[in-house]
DNA sequence: AAAAGAACCTGACAAATATCATGTTATTTG
DNA sequence: CAAATAACATGATATTTGTCAGGTTCTTTT
């Protein structure tokens, strides 16, 4: 009791209350969560706050991180440059994800680029102090781990799927994922807008043909498309697509 | 006859010495390297050895784990079985890796099947024992971490590599990475000896579309083939397909 | 509001890959 | 060793997907 009353008048006294790591709700999505209140407040000290803009780019293939990422707000792509000069997108991230835990953990440079897939806010939290709440605290270390094992296994099925699915299976799958990791507006329409360029990323294939694919599950009503928005018709009837 | 007898008297005395982890070389390849002496000596007496046929299978899909298997000798693969029926080789393993850190860590049901494409020897560590060496060994957990952190990298390669490039570039890959991975006998040819199908596996493709695609290589002069034997004739050729 | 550019779409065709059928050669097994 | 089985190989054909070329529509900029 005494103890919230002196948080509330130590926040009128700094008002950037928005800013401090104790205080934003962001972190209870991932291993941040884990932090103690000594740590976050010196997270809140070292840390930097960035806007990013639709179509800005993060970090780039290659590069050395500072620190790992803490995404406020937004949706970014994690892409790979292919052979064939496509952009291929290996994953989406969006608001408690965490970005380049794998780079700092593996003190190497970032497999993949990261670009904002509409506008964003993000911490950058450095990577010294991030490095020591991982070797002191064993709660926020086991969770980063926990977090990129689970990264594998996606991997995995991924690279399975990529494998032996047909491009219409993986369109199946990729809408479904996005329906459910983001879910809709209230006219149902898929809350992440994809150009069919990026949809195409995802899926890995050229931007035509999954053009094509895709009307051909709009001429089946699977799915409903008006310009840009996508809404799902029928979640069983792609459930089913996507084992063939 | 009084070999064996003589050999069952010594094991009851000294428990068989190539079998004490303390002594085991195959630990220097891998995160076991960072165990302490007295760690090992724990693991001798708690884990089992056991030798695998080839074809047999260590675990499937689903299962839970007991431990982690450490690599004696042999090579085993990790496979997923896609919606279509097809067996997809994720990942070959050989003397020195390990298997099963992932779910150990993420305390989940593994995710890929584990089969022995040949003859193996391996061994069982106890979930108990290793989980307890992660908890209070520092560099111990490194290591595994970093495993978990190359293998996810790797994982990201691949599912890129799977969706943008063609059954042959990958064919091509596969080969460079057989080579590079296990090596090649006097006569220049493959140590590790798949079959087609297997092949077909680890590239992700029908097995009839495998065997043209490598005879394709062959036309090429790129590879020499001689029933299950694949000899690399042009590594820099090879090379060259890769990237298209 | 016109112009420019990006995103979207479709047709025609080519290339890559899968599937089915069938035969041959190795390898295993009774 | 013969028989059975698995592995390998290739042709014919169907299907899937990519590429190129030409449009339309939407968005942004001037």
């Amino acid at each position: 009791m005494s103890g919230s009353f002196r948080i509330f008048i130590r926040s009128l006294k700094y008002p950037a209350a928005m800013n401090k790591c104790e205080q934003c709700m962001v972190k209870q999505f991932s291993a941040l969560h884990a932090l103690t209140r000594n740590e976050l407040i010196r997270l809140t000290v070292c840390k930097t706050s960035e806007y990013i803009k639709k179509g800005q780019v993060l970090f780039e293939e290659g590069e050395h991180l500072r620190g790992i990422y803490c995404i406020k707000k937004g949706i970014c792509k994690l892409t790979k440059l292919s052979a064939n000069g496509r952009e291929h997108i290996v994953k989406l991230v969006s608001r408690g994800d965490l970005l380049g835990q794998r780079s700092l953990i593996g003190n190497e440079a970032v497999n993949l680029s990261a670009t904002a897939v509409n506008d964003m806010e993000i911490c950058l939290l450095p990577r010294e102090e991030i490095l020591r709440s991982f070797e002191n605290n064993r709660e926020f270390s086991a969770k980063v781990i926990h977090e990129v094992c689970h990264d594998l296994k996606e991997a995995h099925n991924s690279t399975v799927n990529m494998a032996q699915k047909t491009v219409k299976q993986r369109l199946a799958d990729t809408l479904l994922y996005l329906y459910h990791t983001f879910g809709t507006d209230q006219d149902g329409y898929l809350l992440v807008q994809l150009t069919r360029e990026e949809l195409a990323g995802m899926v890995g294939t050229a931007t035509e043909s999954l053009i094509r694919i895709l009307s051909v599950l709009a001429r089946e009503q699977y799915v409903a498309t008006d310009g840009k928005k996508i809404r799902l018709e029928q979640l069983s009837g792609l459930e089913k697509v996507t084992l063939m």
